[in-house]
DNA sequence: TACGGCATGTAATCGGTTACATGATTTA
DNA sequence: TAAATCATGTAACCGATTACATGCCGTA
């Protein structure tokens, strides 16, 4: 009854349930790739085995396909609602940046090894390769949705995604030419 | 042997083994605490349980103090500096926002209900103020390295840290102005 | 009617989290 | 020497990930 069991992963689900009705695992899959997933990832399996959950919970209905696949399709009920509208207007607290780079990158800066500069330059160009890829694939969603340049605010989640890949790009950025850089400029003529 | 089974808490804890030397698990969260802890958190208690899992694969050792506390000291073995130098030459990938708020606003701007616009603006403030209160710290931090306007990548870490948080901030501002805002603009006169 | 890919699930494991519990040092 | 706090650990549960496995359906 308590909220206390339920993780994010519940909240995915029946956000997306909530909004759009009764649905499958399989739509939830693809609901999640396109929106959240950019951010938030989790395997496939779990949209198996959290919905169940749910219905455990009697947050969720399930509805059994007589024929064909026999498809479970899941719609929210009362309480399901209630339990996320509750989630909602909770306070959510900071974010985490589960960046594998940037924890490299953090041992790397750390290490006295030599061998560290190259391996940071190396790291630093796949990341800025990787969010310039990203912030394409952002700009091109932007455009695509013909908000109004002064309103990016419209974009709603997508604006922040685009703020962070620009932070990023040029974060890497610099280390990037860091360990190219210097050693050229330190060349006094 | 293979790298399969470690995760990046264990590459957390070879790491600062690997640059400062042996140290017990309560000096692995003090470190933790103070520089990756402000983007990569865990309980404490993964702190003592993972040191172990690296003793029985063979790249960390134990040495328990004989009088005391009984501490148990580890320090990283050859082995533990090979799988942590293999890590860390590896592609990184890209990173997840574990990010609860960015997660609940994109449900609320999902939502019909109208409801929700207030849930926005709270949601916004709460955001902001948070974001706030971090710069800051990042800020102190800093100023107090004494590291050149000009060269903000000396940082490190703590770079990046500083450009996201200041992305936010443009952010969830635009949020909670949002709510507020277009109310009074729509009112001609 | 065979094949390729789309769709759909389950089983087993394990890392991560929460909760519990106690000992050692310091300081008032 | 009592209290407060710092320090140190264990136990149990459970969500999340990996790996396995099969069924439906369009199409050539």
């Amino acid at each position: 009854m308590t909220d206390a069991t339920l993780s994010p992963s519940s909240f995915i689900v029946l956000g997306f349930i909530s909004r759009f009705g009764a649905m499958t695992s399989y739509d939830l899959k693809r609901m999640a790739d396109a929106s959240i997933g950019y951010f938030w990832t989790f395997p496939r399996s779990q949209l198996y085995a959290e919905p169940q959950r749910l219905v455990g919970l009697g947050l969720l209905e399930e509805h059994q396909e007589e024929g064909g696949r026999r498809r479970r399709e899941f719609r929210i009920t009362e309480e399901g609602t209630d339990a996320l509208q509750r989630w909602l207007s909770t306070p959510a607290g900071f974010p985490e940046l589960r960046d594998l780079g940037l924890l490299k990158l953090h041992f790397l800066l750390d290490s006295p090894a030599d061998a560290a500069r190259s391996e940071v330059q190396r790291l630093a160009e796949e990341q800025r390769t990787l969010h310039e890829e990203r912030l394409t694939i952002y700009r091109e969603a932007a455009r695509e949705s013909a908000v109004p340049e002064d309103h990016r605010e419209l974009h709603g989640t997508l604006h922040l995604g685009l703020l962070y890949e620009e932070a990023c790009i040029a974060f890497w950025g610099k280390f990037a030419d860091y360990a190219t850089g210097p050693i050229e400029k330190s060349d006094p003529t």
